[in-house]
RNA sequence: GCCGGGGUGGCGGAAUGGUAGACGCGGCGGUCUCAAACACCGUUGGGCCAAAACCCGUGCGGGUUCGAGUCCCGCCCCCGGCACCA
């Protein structure tokens, strides 16, 4: 018998072994409690997997494993992520066509996942790129479109130049292309949306019941963005002046506008034509030089209206004074309202330039066409100065009836809210900042309660800090002054909507998810054009629409997809036979990795995306593992997909994935080295990267080892192939589970792996040897006692490795093998001489931990389980149950403290009460060392644990 | 700035408010060997010391408790995410 772990000898034969039987199928029987374990849907890299990758493949494989020894059914599906900008961008690169190129890459992926012994059902396997599969993807697409919650609509996207792609907002990190870090620009094309914003409110509800990391939740909830506020009317004028609300506001006439205004009435009816918009543009500039005088605000709008609708055509509707929407969350702070901010593109602009003097229009203008070059990168530049202009308006105070100006600046942000703020610079840092770079006024409203409380309002401004706390009362408000900020809040936006000003509202930052995309390689969009822009979907029987087969499939230089060039694929005719054109945009990737685990259900169904009796069986996944950078893309778009799913009847749940688990990375170690004098770096980097050969070549001084994520990029990857070439598939799996807690990050170092090694080689040598013992006529006395420490240890490694596992704690299940293994060693190493009886009772243990051990280093197990003379595999042994008699321990040692400090401990047997703890625990010798001639004041006694004598 | 997670030997890390440092790596001493590697045995938080005993010790400062790595308050530092979102 082996007594030694070899893997080289026998990790082969298992895996033929394993295959041959199907060992891995899925076991759908009756009457069987189920786990679906899941790991996030991988796009097969050509570069292959690296240990890295494994340390999410190995420990979900443990608890599957472990689960169907429990006889649970499991489902343990893989397949590959195979559409998307990924696989096509390395396709070009290779100059091939990207389906066959993922077909191998995936194979690749499957050989490697076989070599360390993953047990999926490959049966189940597919490619979202498989027309069986993204059939179904297209099918979804139009339950969506049905629903409402798909749209087609121009809008201004990001635009990565480099993959001529548009890109979702999730897919833009800071200005940049999350893929390959190039600055996005802003692009105006037909786009295709879901409506994942109907669905904000439920996705971040629903995210409470979810056993999820705390920190992808509050990513999730960060990312909604849900704010509660109150949006109300501010009306503008032209004219700087105090207006009450509750008088009647003075009419003034105007000799200029009475004459100005004559002149714009004899041009009779609008017309649009030539003529009448130059008459018109004098009339405006005109009316503009009449605006610093002293005309009431209606008057100037109204005429300004006027030559509007002599110049355009348009009707005149407005009778109300002119004015705009703010939306704020903090409403109590009102009174500080000293200015109003508007974006630059907003609206009402549009109608303030013509009434205000040319000076400030130009300003405006210019500003304003200085905001649309500005990059969103540049726009939101971090410790970028506020800059901005006054747009020669004036917001009315709604309360006060005091006005204040319209300034117009970049920080306030058209798509968020209303596009327009009231500046509150007492309050908001940012008010505040503007506000002192303008010289604009800051008026405290809120102090923190108590005498003095207004002093370190005025102590935060001095130091360049607006009071944003919203702990305090309020002060110069009027009669809202002194109600705490919390009252405030309710009354002043009862206060708007008892006077229909405004309304409490809730605002949410997240945005539609832009899903189309101008490239070939992604899922086409079952929808076609006829000559009028009408649009219709492509029936069901007429699923899938295939991508063609063509050789070339380079992206357009114009934001067109490839496949608008391809006659064949977009000429089609409609249902009733007219001409039609295709949409020739393809969906983003992740439209197909939000169903797909509804798919592995049931994977090979031609008649519809999934049986309901399947999903239903199956879903949810119990287990998800995967890293935390699709915090926020992928698993809110499944949630929202499976969401909409589940009102339309579709599946039984709300919520894919009830539990998340997210591993640490693996890092390498990678050398950089230091830049020339020639060389630019990126923000962040501090050296450039080598490759260990080129760092060898380098002094010491120029070269800089630093822990970063494996990578083919880094060159700083250990492959699977290659860790097990060296140690085995069983040394890996224990390594990556033992080297850390499953969510901490991990400096990878192969020699790591000899422990594991070590450690698998005892296991062989000590059965080996409890195979080879003979039994001896006069075997030892205390036999029973000698076997009963054996089987108390395995019963509290048991016990410890089935709670362990399901916690994943696997490096502390690990860690209770290895102990148990120390245990069992010392014990086979003082066995004397034994009966038959003994040594049979003996190898019932060591079979007992070759189960155990079995879900974590299966293939020593079973050759392990082979040489032992037993049958079949230990994937189908049933897990052992824990004898909670032998776990619990006979005798514990106590602790003995005399004031809260360690002075003893005693061996006492483990039922021991109290009493007895206690009275054994007074006259130890050092004990009493401690509480002679001393008052005894109280005796703390945890039976099984310890005692404390304070004195 | 906001949100989330952390800070424990030389290192990775264990520890339902109850013996801090399980388990492993590394180190040290030894056995085997001509020798090395492998393997095996012993030892390993710091101080003091021949040893025992004792003292110190879980980022820092307070607090609660018979007892705090663990709970509470106030800080510091590290990692990750978000960031002009009104």
């Amino acid at each position: 018998m082996r007594d030694r772990y070899e893997p080289g000898e026998f990790e082969e034969k298992w895996r033929q072994r394993w295959r041959d039987a199907d060992l891995f199928k899925t076991r759908e029987e009756e009457g069987r409690p189920k786990l679906y374990a899941l790991e996030f849907f991988p796009y097969p890299s050509g570069a292959g997997l690296s240990v890295g990758h494994c340390r999410n493949y190995v420990p979900t494989d443990v608890l599957a494993r472990l689960k169907y020894m429990q006889g649970y059914n499991v489902l343990h599906p893989m397949g590959f992520d195979a559409f998307g900008l990924p696989a096509e961008n390395e396709a070009l690169k290779h100059k091939r066509h990207p389906g066959p190129m993922v077909q191998e890459y995936g194979e690749n992926y499957r050989r490697q996942m076989d070599l360390v012994g993953i047990g999926y059902d490959w049966s189940r396997c597919f490619f979202s790129s498989d027309p069986s599969y993204y059939r179904w993807t297209q099918w979804i697409f139009k339950l969506l479109y049905r629903k409402g919650l798909a749209y087609h609509k121009l809008a201004e996207v990001n635009w990565c130049p480099k993959d001529k792609t548009a890109l979702a907002n999730e897919e833009v990190v800071g200005g940049l292309c999350e893929r390959c870090g190039t600055p996005v620009e802003r692009k105006a094309i037909p786009q295709w949306f879901f409506k994942i914003t109907d669905y904000a409110q439920r996705l971040l509800d629903d995210l409470e019941d979810l056993d999820w990391p705390e920190g992808i939740k509050a990513m999730q909830r960060q990312w909604i963005g849900r704010s509660e506020g109150v949006q109300f009317r501010m009306e503008w004028t032209l004219l700087e002046g105090d207006r009450s609300v509750d008088q009647p506001r003075a009419r003034e006439s105007d000799p200029d506008l009475e004459s100005l205004m004559a002149e714009v009435r004899a041009e009779g009816e609008p017309n649009a034509d030539a003529e009448s918009l130059r008459k018109a543009d004098g009339f405006a500039q005109r009316l503009g030089a009449i605006a610093g005088d002293a005309i009431s605000a209606e008057e100037l709008h109204g005429a300004g209206k006027e030559i509007a609708r002599l110049g355009e055509g348009l009707e005149i509707r407005r009778t109300a004074p002119p004015s705009f929407e703010v939306y704020t969350t903090r409403i109590d702070t009102l009174f500080g309202v000293t200015f109003c901010v508007v974006a630059p593109e907003h609206p009402m602009l549009k109608e303030v330039l013509p009434g205000v003097g040319p000076a400030i229009a130009a300003s405006v203008r210019e500003y304003q066409a200085a905001a649309g070059r500005l990059s969103d990168a540049a726009r939101s530049d971090e410790g970028r100065e506020k800059t901005g202009v006054f747009s020669g308006a004036y917001a009315i105070h709604p309360i006060s009836g005091r006005t204040v100006p319209i300034w117009v600046a970049d920080y306030v942000l058209m798509g968020y809210g209303t596009g327009a703020v009231m500046a509150v610079p007492g309050h908001d840092q940012r008010d505040f900042e503007f506000a002192q770079k303008f010289g604009l006024p800051i008026v405290p409203v809120i102090a923190p309660p108590g005498e003095g409380g207004l002093d370190l309002v005025a102590e935060s401004h001095s130091a360049g800090k607006a009071y944003s706390s919203s702990d305090g009362v309020l002060v110069n408000s009027g009669v809202f002054s002194h109600r705490t900020v919390a009252q405030a809040q309710n009354d002043l936006a009862d206060w708007f909507e008892a006077n229909e000003i405004g309304s409490r509202k809730v605002v949410f930052r997240m945005r539609d998810w832009l899903i189309s995309r101008q490239r070939f390689w992604g899922c086409p969009i079952p929808v076609v054009y006829d000559a009028e822009g009408g649009l219709e979907l492509v029936p069901d029987d007429q699923l899938p629409v295939l991508l063609p087969d063509v050789p070339h499939y380079e992206p357009g230089e114009d934001a067109s997809s490839p496949l608008a060039s391809i006659p064949d694929f977009v000429n089609v005719t409609t249902q009733d036979g007219r001409l039609g054109r295709r949409e020739t945009d393809t969906l983003g990737g992740f439209a197909c990795s939000s169903w797909y685990f509804l798919r592995f259900c049931d994977p090979h169904n031609d008649e519809k995306p999934w049986s309901p009796e399947r999903v239903a069986e199956w879903m949810p996944v119990d287990c998800y593992v995967g890293g935390a950078e699709h915090a926020v893309m992928h698993l809110l778009y499944a949630r929202f997909w499976t969401k909409v799913l589940y009102d339309s009847g579709l599946v039984p749940v709300k919520e894919p994935f009830q539990r998340l688990m997210n591993q640490g990375q693996v890092l390498g170690y990678t050398p950089y080295r230091n830049a020339t004098d020639k060389e630019s770096l990126d923000v962040g980097e501090t050296g450039v990267l080598v490759t260990p050969e080129e760092a060898a070549n380098l002094p010491e001084s120029e070269v800089t080892w630093r822990w970063v994520r494996m990578s083919k990029s880094k060159g700083n990857v250990v492959t699977p192939d290659e860790a097990i070439a060296e140690y085995g598939a069983d040394a890996l799996r224990l390594h990556e589970l033992f080297v850390a807690p499953f969510d901490a990050d991990v400096e990878w170092k192969n020699d790591g792996m000899q422990g594991s090694a070590r450690f698998l080689s005892r296991v062989f040598r000590l059965v080996a040897e409890g195979w080879r013992e003979e039994a001896s006529d006069s075997p030892r006395a205390d036999e029973e006692a000698w076997i009963e420490v054996a089987q108390r240890a395995y019963h509290r490694c048991l016990k410890k490795t089935t709670d362990d596992i399901e916690r994943f704690a696997f490096n502390t299940a690990v860690a209770a093998q290895m102990t148990l293994l120390n245990t069992l060693s010392e014990q086979w190493a003082n066995r004397g001489s034994l009966s038959t009886n003994g040594i049979e009772r003996w190898r019932e243990v060591l079979k007992g931990f070759v189960v155990m051990l079995a879900p974590m280093a299966p293939f020593s197990a079973d050759e392990l389980w082979e040489a032992m003379g037993e049958e079949g595999y230990t994937y189908h042994q049933e897990w052992p149950t824990v004898d909670e008699r032998l776990a619990a321990a006979t005798t514990v040692t106590i602790a003995v403290q005399v004031n809260g400090k360690l002075r003893d401990t005693i061996e006492m047997d483990a039922a021991s009460d109290r009493a007895e703890i206690e009275s054994a625990a007074l006259v130890l010798p050092r004990i009493l060392e401690h509480t002679q001639g001393k008052e005894i004041r109280r005796i703390i006694v945890v039976p099984g644990r310890l005692v404390n004598v304070v004195v």
